[in-house]
DNA sequence: CTTTCTAGTTAAGTATGCTTAACTATATAA
DNA sequence: TTATATAGTTAAGCATACTTAACTAGAAAG
């Protein structure tokens, strides 16, 4: 079986690790907050992908259109993102970071990667060069991978 | 500000892809399994980690005895995990995933990571290669950083 | 032996994210 | 123009993960 070769493993070692820290820190922060994992992991998509439709989130978070407009309410609300009309279509809503919005997930990504400056201040110069290399040549795969 | 370094921004922008995969394929086979996502992550918890005490899953999850109680029942309940008296203290219980739970958790695994193959088989030998070395620096320095 | 502390359970109540159903408003098709 | 489909909202109800409080049982300390 492929799954088991050297690289397979390797990228799963490096996930298990690198996933359980990170997820944590991510909770902790929307708690901290006062936001729900969900509302949190919608700013973060805004954020990605720039705007969205209402639609696009019931689907991106496989729930109810219904449920969608509620969580996204409550952002509105705390001011985290805007709610505009579609120009191209006055039925649909068009959701925005806000400024404040905006602020909020670049301090909430900041505080969950801030380990990965410990990490990686205890490489090599020619350490830092290899995996800087190894993981351009991944992250170009995943893109193709995603098309 | 050293956040910046071209290194750092490889890794977060791998993590970034990585993470929003993963998430959503653990999610989901969570949510096709009847658990709910806590209820998953005890039972990857209980398999990174061997077995547990119930106040150590409290801590864990950062909720109470009692919520941690009510989780466990359900994964008991399922047959998932195993919840036997701690022979060194009566009143101690300690939580183990039992063989159904095992083989349940190995399949999400699988599953979750399956996209890794797809991801491996577009690169070359030698990109394999410098990826297998630049991960085993990273998941040493890793560990370090944990101690 | 008695007191106090610790591990875990149970029950009742709360919060909230989700659903369905009914609605408004706009776009598209006949 | 009328009919149908689509985007989103609102309200009511449900499911559930969480809390606090009261409890049992065993360990540790006096």
């Amino acid at each position: 079986m492929n799954s088991s070769s050297r690289i397979d493993q390797s990228l799963r070692a490096w996930m298990e690790a690198t996933m359980h820290r990170s997820m944590r820190g991510w909770i902790r922060f929307a708690r901290s907050s006062g936001l729900s994992l969900p509302q949190f992991s919608v700013l973060m998509q805004l954020r990605h992908r720039g705007s969205f439709g209402m639609s696009e989130i019931a689907e991106k978070f496989e729930i109810t259109p219904a449920a969608a407009s509620q969580l996204t309410e409550k952002l509105v609300q705390a001011g985290y993102i805007e709610r505009i009309e579609d120009p191209s279509d006055r039925r649909a809503k068009l959701l925005r970071l806000s400024k404040a919005g905006e602020k909020f997930v670049v301090e909430g990504v900041e505080e969950r990667y801030r380990w990965i400056n410990d990490l990686t201040k205890r490489l090599s110069v020619e350490e830092q060069a290899k995996i800087s290399e190894a993981l351009t040549i991944l992250i170009k795969a995943m893109e193709s991978l995603i098309l």
